[in-house]
DNA sequence: CTGAAAGCGCTAACAC
DNA sequence: GTGTTAGCGCTTTCAG
C-alpha cells in the first residue's frame, strides 16, 4: 500500500506528500490506524504500553511504521479529556526575576515535576491579586494536578480562595489558615549554623546583624544565632545585635556601629550585607578573616562565592523547596496539613571566617 | 428550589452537597445548563461571550447563578480539543537557575505571553539532550502555539529537529539553518554604547578587559569597543585589549596587567569582571572614578547596582528578549527568517566613571 | 488477539 | 432566542 491517490480527504496524503511530519495538520490516532490496517483501540494499546494488552509482534510492527512515517503525536489534550486529570502541575510565583532565588524554586520544582511525568505551568503575579486570581483560574480550567503558590522571600500569606478549588501546597511562605500545607526554609537552624561556624572557630564575641525588616526570617535567625550562644554557654548580649537594612549599603553602614562593639566576629542576616560590610571593614584597614570573621546567609552564588575572600555562608534551600513542594503535593512527602515542614538550610564554609 | 432528594445522579446534587464548589468531581458545562433548564449551547454562548449571541435577559441571569452556585469552571482540554490549537506558549531554556539572566528571559516571555492570553509551559534542560528531546515532545503533544527555544547566554545553536514540527523561535542564541527566526541582544551596540560612557567623560586612553571565552559576546563588545573610539577618531591600540576569564577572579587577576597600561579608564567584558577589578584597585590604593574610571555589562542588580561606588554598565535584555521571542511568535513583530532581530542594550550609568 | 462503540466536556452549525 | 446534534482525538469496556 504504497501507491496512494492524491485525495485530500483519505487519511495517506497527508504522509504521501512530505516525509517531514506536516506541520499544519496533526497526524490523529484514527490516520495511523488506517494506515495500518487495525482500529483506533489497537494503536492505542500498543501507543501506551499497556501492560495486559496481547498484540500480534506483526500488527506491532506495522502500527509502530505507520506511526513513524507519518510522524504521530499523541494529543495530550485528548488523552487529558477523557482522562479527566492533567498532567500538569501549576506554579504561581510573585516574583520571577527579581532575584535569582525564585528562579531556584522554579527549577526545582520543575525537575522533581518531570521527574514524575509532570510539566510545569507556571504564572508571574508580581504581587498583583487580580493577576494572581486569573492565574489560578487559568490553573484551574486547565485541570491541573495541583498548584504550588510561591513567593520570594519566607513570609506569611493568605490563601487566595480560589485556590481551595485545587490540591495546593504554599512554597518558601505559609499560613495560619488550615489545612494549609507549606514548606519553608528552617531559618532558626539555618541561623543557629552560622553561629556555629564562628564558634567552631574559636569566636566568643559574636555580632549579629539583623535587618529592619520585620520577617520570619529576622526572628528565625536570631533565635538561631541566641541558641547556638546559649548551647555554648555564652551569655546572650542585646548589644551586639545591630540592625540595618538588608542590604549592601545597610551592611556597609552599620560597620562603624559594629566596630565600637569590640567583637571578633560578625554574622549577617544576609549576603548582601555582608558584601557591604566587606567594604566597610576594608576602609577601615581590617582585613577578613584575620581582623574581623564574617558569615552571610542566603548563599547568594553571585556574591558569596566571590568575594574576597569567599564568604561562609548558609545556604536558602530554594531549589530544594520548590522540590519539595511537589513531592508533597503529589503526597511523595509526609505533610502534615496543620504545620509547615521546614527544610535546612546547609552550611557553606569558604573562606571568611 | 431550594428543598433536594439526596440523589447522586442528579446535577443538583452537587450545588446543594456544599457551598464551596466540590474538588472532586468539577461542574461541567450540561450541569449548568440542566441546573439553569437551559441547553448546553446557550450555556456555551453565554460563557464566552459570545457576540451576535441573542439571549433573553431572564435566562442569563438564570445560566449566571447556576454558574456561580455551582462553581463552574470551563475545561480548557475540551475547549481546546474542539478549537484545535491551545492557547500555550512552550519555553525551553538550557539553564533556568544557573544565572538570575534565564529568568528574565521566562519573566519577559511569561508577561508577553500573558497579556495575549496565552500560558506559559516551561521546560529545563541543562543542557541535556534527551532532555530536551522529551520536552520539546511534551510541548508538541500539548499542541502550543509555538516553542521559544532560549539559552542562558548569547550563542550560536543548532536547531533541534523536533523543534521543526512546530512554530519557534530561538532566544538568546541563533543558527544558521534556514527559517530559524531569532533575537538576540545587541552586544556591538551595547560595547559602543559602554565606551561611550567613557569617552562622554572625558577618557582616552581606555583598556577593555574582554573575556578569554569565545562567543558571540567576545566579539561584538570588542567591536563595539573599536567602533567607539573610531567615531572618536582614537587609534585603535591592541596593547590596551587585555584577556582573563569572565568572573570576578579573572578581574581581580588583570589588575596588575591594565595598571602597566597607563589607561585612565577600563571597560570590562562583565560587571563580575568589573567587581574583582574594583578589588584589585583598591589593593593598589586607587580610588574609583577618581583615579580609574570603569565600566562593566550584563547589569547584573545585585552586583553592579550594589559596588562602592555603584556600577555604570550596559543592560543585558533578558525581559525584552523574551517578550520579544513571543511577540515574535505569534507574528506581531517583524521576523525575518534569514537573520537575527537584535535586541538594544541600554546603558545604565551609575557612579564608577 | 482485535474491533465496535460509547463518551470525556465543549463548540458550532443548523433547526425551530 | 434557544435547542439538537455532530464531532474534536482519545481511552476503554465489551464482544467476538
Amino acid at each position: 500500500m504504497n501507491s496512494m491517490e492524491n485525495d485530500p480527504g483519505t487519511p495517506m496524503a497527508a504522509a504521501a506528500s512530505t516525509v517531514q511530519p506536516a506541520r499544519a495538520h496533526p497526524v490523529t490516532l484514527r490516520q495511523v490506524a488506517e494506515a495500518a490496517g487495525v482500529s483506533t483501540a489497537t494503536v492505542s494499546l500498543i501507543v501506551n504500553k499497556k501492560k495486559g494488552a496481547r498484540i500480534a509482534a506483526d500488527t506491532r510492527n506495522r502500527v509502530r511504521d505507520a506511526i513513524r512515517d507519518l510522524g504521530y503525536r499523541p494529543n495530550a489534550m485528548a488523552q487529558t479529556l477523557v482522562s479527566g486529570s492533567s498532567r500538569f502541575i501549576g506554579l504561581v510565583a510573585d516574583a520571577i526575576a527579581t532575584t535569582p532565588f525564585a528562579g531556584q524554586i522554579i527549577h526545582g520544582a520543575q525537575d522533581e515535576a518531570w521527574k514524575h511525568g509532570y510539566a510545569l505551568l507556571i504564572a508571574n503575579t508580581e504581587g498583583n491579586g487580580e493577576l494572581e486570581t486569573d492565574a489560578i483560574a487559568m490553573m484551574l480550567e486547565y485541570k491541573v494536578r495541583g498548584i504550588l503558590y510561591s513567593t520570594w522571600f519566607h513570609r506569611a500569606t493568605a490563601v487566595p480562595a480560589s485556590l481551595r478549588e485545587s490540591d495546593f501546597v504554599l512554597v518558601n511562605c505559609f499560613s495560619t489558615e488550615p489545612d494549609a500545607r507549606a514548606v519553608i526554609p528552617d531559618e532558626v537552624q539555618g541561623g543557629r549554623s552560622a553561629t556555629d561556624i564562628l564558634l567552631r572557630n574559636g569566636h566568643r564575641r559574636i555580632a549579629f546583624i539583623n535587618a529592619t525588616t520585620p520577617a520570619p526570617a529576622k526572628d528565625g535567625r536570631l533565635q538561631g544565632y541566641r541558641e547556638a550562644l546559649e548551647a555554648e554557654g555564652i551569655p546572650f548580649d542585646e548589644s551586639l545585635v545591630l540592625e540595618a537594612y538588608p542590604d549592601q549599603e545597610g551592611g556597609y553602614g552599620a560597620t562603624e556601629e559594629l566596630l565600637k562593639r569590640g567583637v571578633t566576629a560578625v554574622y549577617c542576616y544576609n549576603d548582601r550585607m555582608a558584601m557591604g560590610l566587606y567594604d566597610g571593614l576594608r576602609e577601615n584597614g581590617l582585613s577578613i578573616p584575620g581582623d574581623m570573621a564574617v558569615v552571610g546567609f542566603d548563599n547568594q552564588e553571585v556574591i558569596a562565592a566571590h568575594l574576597r575572600p569567599p564568604l561562609s555562608t548558609v545556604s536558602l534551600p530554594h531549589y530544594e523547596l520548590g522540590a519539595a513542594g511537589v513531592r508533597m503535593l503529589l503526597g511523595l512527602d509526609e505533610s502534615p496539613a496543620d504545620t509547615a515542614v521546614k527544610v535546612h538550610c546547609p552550611p557553606v564554609e569558604r573562606s571568611s571566617v
